[in-house]
DNA sequence: CTGTTAGCGCATTCAT
DNA sequence: ATGAATGCGCTAACAG
């Protein structure tokens, strides 16, 4: 159980030819005769080879592999989304490698560090700060194939893959409004990151857009407390709004939980919506009317646009914005669609 | 921006002294002296090196890498406790690979003999199936240090960090015993994975144990549809069970979902707790009761376990049980605690 | 303190 | 069709 792993050297000697001829077996790409091959393979399989990687990358100047970093990979929009890169990245034959920044800018570059080292062919990241992010993410950008998801870093000449944000609340927006809605509050994640500018700027702009009455919103982080708490915060306020737009997922099940604690009906006494279309959505109770991210589209144009990077490293970057969808569930419908 | 990147090479002829001490001079194990060190520092930084880990791996003969295989990777009690270990093992220099089975038996032969031909360091993995496992499993331990995570293969002679699922089901039961509940009935994953036996093993005993009714369970997947499922399925048996125990957080979510969307009141008309303890817990409503997994030791523990074994290979290897905790929430009880 | 050299495992070019 | 030789980038002996 302690030996060293079996060598191409070892598996040579054994079949009684040289190391490129097992080479040229094993991967099959070159010309080898059928007994040989057929052999080869056999004592290879008994002698339990296999292949080392490393060296393998070495010689090729890269491993296929794919670099991720996100800011939290318990966050179960994240493992949705990584889930789906997998799938694409897999049917490419690339492996991916994970790290989490905790949502520290440090952290975030040490990890990108990280695989540049590695020499990964591509790196997805998730920046965690709209502007700290910058240097490394821009770093790491000139020196490998790299896509930014979901948010993005300020004013960064770099491909990015995400959804339309500001589709996505005007979806949210209008969709209370049309339940009777006039008072609406936002409850979201602060600047610190591209999405919450995005949804605060375009929940603005619709409020403006549609001549409502402005309120005093709320902002922190997408965090399950952060909902609790902004709940807390405007029940104090005075009379609730007619309806709630949450950041996300995570925010609005906090709001939900802290509303029905005092004792307030959801949808009676106030709407209240979601983002991203997790699997909390549907947990919520009642069930959460969310703007839903396409996920799997998002994993798959990602992973085209790192592909794309590759092949021609020096073209214009792309910004995609994908359109997201609305799932209406009881949060703002009074009677539960049948 | 197409520069292949900067090699030990070029940094020693820019700087002037040989690549050894280039190599020397950046990792800083060896003496070198002050002014050289700082000059090859400056010289490397200026143009951008990086080491390539991909050579240092080969000559090392590994890459400080660990690689873990889990069913699906969007489950939030895998988000956390990957979370988590990535966390442990980056204090120790690891870094984290990861990868999906999606609970397909070949797929995750298919992942594991990825990461051992990766040349990782060891491996984690939460097998797929209790028996069907065996082989991949089996085989990656011979070739390389191996902890079990949370689920186990039946008769494996391998290292395995989990909770102690029988005082886990103990402590649910009981529970919602001291709370007036007689009819309790399982609601839980089936035979396929060790978890899915060992709670049904526990729940049958300690029925049997507290002479309490025999109900008929319901078996099924780790899934929030399993849930509302199997909801449906006892509101149609006949009167509901005093409580309901359910095999995990998510299952528990389900079943709580379609209780409500048939009229029934949780805790009033029925009992309901979880496992895991996992955010879905809390954003249940009523929040859920639940056997909550100690994420963090069990990190720890595996990380440990893994170490021992790359040191010594040979040592009889360990199961490890650590005991879950219960947090009471209002799934169970009917006046909320303040 | 620093330079020279060898070789980790592999794929490939060039002979044969 | 196959073998011999080379070098990917790096670190650790070994000299000096």
């Amino acid at each position: 159980m302690k030996k060293a792993s079996v060598t191409l050297h070892e598996v040579a000697a054994a079949a009684g030819v040289s190391i490129a001829t097992v080479s040229r077996a094993l991967n099959g790409k070159d010309r080898v005769s059928e007994r040989t091959a057929e052999h080869v393979a056999q004592v290879a399989e008994q002698l339990g080879y296999r292949v080392n990687l490393i060296g393998r990358g070495l010689r090729a100047g890269t491993g296929a592999t794919i670099g991720v970093v996100v800011p939290v990979i318990s966050n179960p929009f994240y493992g949705e989304l990584i889930h789906r890169l997998e799938d694409h990245l897999q049917r490419g034959g690339f492996d991916l490698v994970i790290a989490d920044s905790h949502g520290d800018v440090d952290r975030e570059r040490d990890r990108l560090r990280m695989l540049v080292e590695r020499r990964v062919e591509g790196v997805f990241v998730v920046p965690s700060d709209a502007e700290l992010s910058f240097d490394a993410v821009a770093d790491t950008a000139r020196r490998v194939p790299l896509v930014q998801l979901d948010r993005h870093v300020i004013d960064l000449p770099a491909d990015f893959v995400g959804v339309d944000n500001g589709r996505g609340i005007e979806l949210a927006v209008d969709h209370v409004l049309s339940r009777g809605a006039r008072r609406v509050v936002l409850v979201s994640g602060n600047d610190v990151t591209s999405v919450g500018r995005e949804r605060r700027a375009a929940f603005e702009a619709t409020v403006r857009g549609r001549s409502l009455p402005q309120e005093e919103n709320v902002f922190g982080e997408y965090l399950l407390e952060f909902g609790e708490e902004a709940a807390r915060m405007l029940l104090e306020r005075g009379p609730l709004p007619d309806a709630i737009v949450a950041g996300d997922d995570l925010v609005a099940a906090g709001v939900i939980a802290a509303l029905k604690r005092a004792g307030k009906r959801v949808p009676v006494d106030v709407q209240v919506t979601g983002f991203d279309g997790t699997m909390l959505a549907d947990v919520c109770e009642p069930r959460l009317t969310t703007v839903v991210q396409p996920f799997d589209d998002l994993a798959r144009e990602a992973t085209e646009a790192l592909v794309r990077r590759m092949d021609e490293p020096d073209a214009p970057y792309v910004l995609s914005r994908l359109a997201p969808t609305l799932r209406v569930a009881e949060s703002t419908t009074p009677a539960p669609p049948r």
